[in-house]
DNA sequence: TCCTAAATTGACCACCCGGTCATTATATAA
DNA sequence: TTATATAATGACCGGGTGGTCAATTTAGGA
């Protein structure tokens, strides 16, 4: 009912969103500590004082901008995970991979502070932030494990935790390592249909 | 034949000792941008213009901690390669992870700025220190696959670069994890033989 | 049109940064 | 002991930071 930061959300839309995006591109570009808000306030033509008076401090304004980038993240997950229930555990996991992808095309600097929030150590309140990530992932790849085990697509006995954490490290480093090819331009060092397919062999017949 | 920091080298050992413990401790604690020389200068007990006496810049002192972590990196991955070479790729295996796991319990400090390094954006020359790893990881760990390959522990027509991809991935962030999880003193959520054991039957066998 | 209340502004504050350099302390040789 | 070269010091500089607040602009009702 009472929302705290009203001052911000009873902005015309058209300010709101040079405020944020303003925002999206510092926090992007520098982290947590290096960021400033000088220059989020000269991008987003407002003054210094107004920035305060919207947001109280840096870290306030922080925290919304990570909301906003994971809501987005969890978004998308939810979106790839209901359209593939049905499938089985291969085309599952191909078209996990391809909604990656996607989302790093279409929203390349929350991507960046995606990463930058999972990988680097200073953000405020990084500890849980970082385990509800840990929860949302085990939560969504959990589930697509469990049903592969269900369906037999996957050994019914193995060790669900370790598989969630594999899958979840390839998958990231994936991600990661194409986000940063994209942001250098020569993004097209991976074929994506042979990663997709080199990935899903790992996980159900290994290497050998 | 002549060293450009002389300076520095012809100090007595034991100031040089507290000026790179200092060192240590300040860009394992904090990024680069956040680091300060002011600490470094109060921990080491010397005078800022001494240190910048011996080291010209930030950036130059930078460079000296982080090639003295790469180096024990190295050296650690050069010792366990060579003592490995005649075991099977399981035992291999399972020894770069106790190594791994070895290093970060020794060294710590080294580690957290091994990490940092990897997976954060900031350090200067970041790219170039990345690319070399990736170098330095790609020939070791395509070492041990090509020889597994050699052997028939491996499918020997595998794609072996992204083999290496996916090994360097789970090896990576299980360390990671590993790293940080004894940073906050609950270690023992790792049962490291599971985990040997999990990872290697990943890879020959897969999940399935 | 005038008055008032709310929104906006940017000069200003204390603090910290990397880096400099005139001054001081120390060691060595005569 | 004294003169000289070398090493160490820390006050100081310009610049950037997050955050504040008195002064000004704006908007709306009477």
């Amino acid at each position: 009912m009472i929302s705290l930061n009203n001052k911000f959300e009873q902005l015309p839309e058209e300010k709101q969103s040079r405020i944020v995006n303003a925002s999206i591109s510092e926090f992007a570009e520098k982290d947590y500590e290096t960021a400033s808000m000088n220059t989020v306030v000269n991008q987003a033509r407002i003054s210094k004082g107004s920035l305060f008076n919207y947001f109280k401090t840096k870290s306030v304004l922080y925290d919304h901008i990570y909301k906003l980038a994971l809501g987005e993240v969890k978004s998308y997950l939810r979106k790839v995970r209901d359209e593939t229930v049905d499938l089985p555990f291969e085309k599952r996991l191909s078209k996990i991979v391809d909604s990656g992808v996607q989302f790093i095309m279409e929203h390349p600097r929350l991507a960046k502070i995606y990463f930058r929030l999972i990988y680097s150590a200073d953000s405020p309140n990084r500890q849980k932030i970082v385990s509800e990530l840990q929860k949302l992932s085990n939560d969504y790849l959990g589930e697509i494990i469990q049903d592969a085990m269900d369906q037999s697509e996957l050994d019914p006995n193995l060790n669900k935790g370790q598989a969630v954490f594999f899958l979840d490290s390839v998958l990231n480093r994936f991600l990661k390592d194409y986000h940063e090819a994209i942001s250098q331009g020569d993004a097209n060092q991976f074929n994506r249909d042979e990663w997709v397919k080199g990935i899903t062999t790992l996980f159900t017949k290994g290497l050998s």
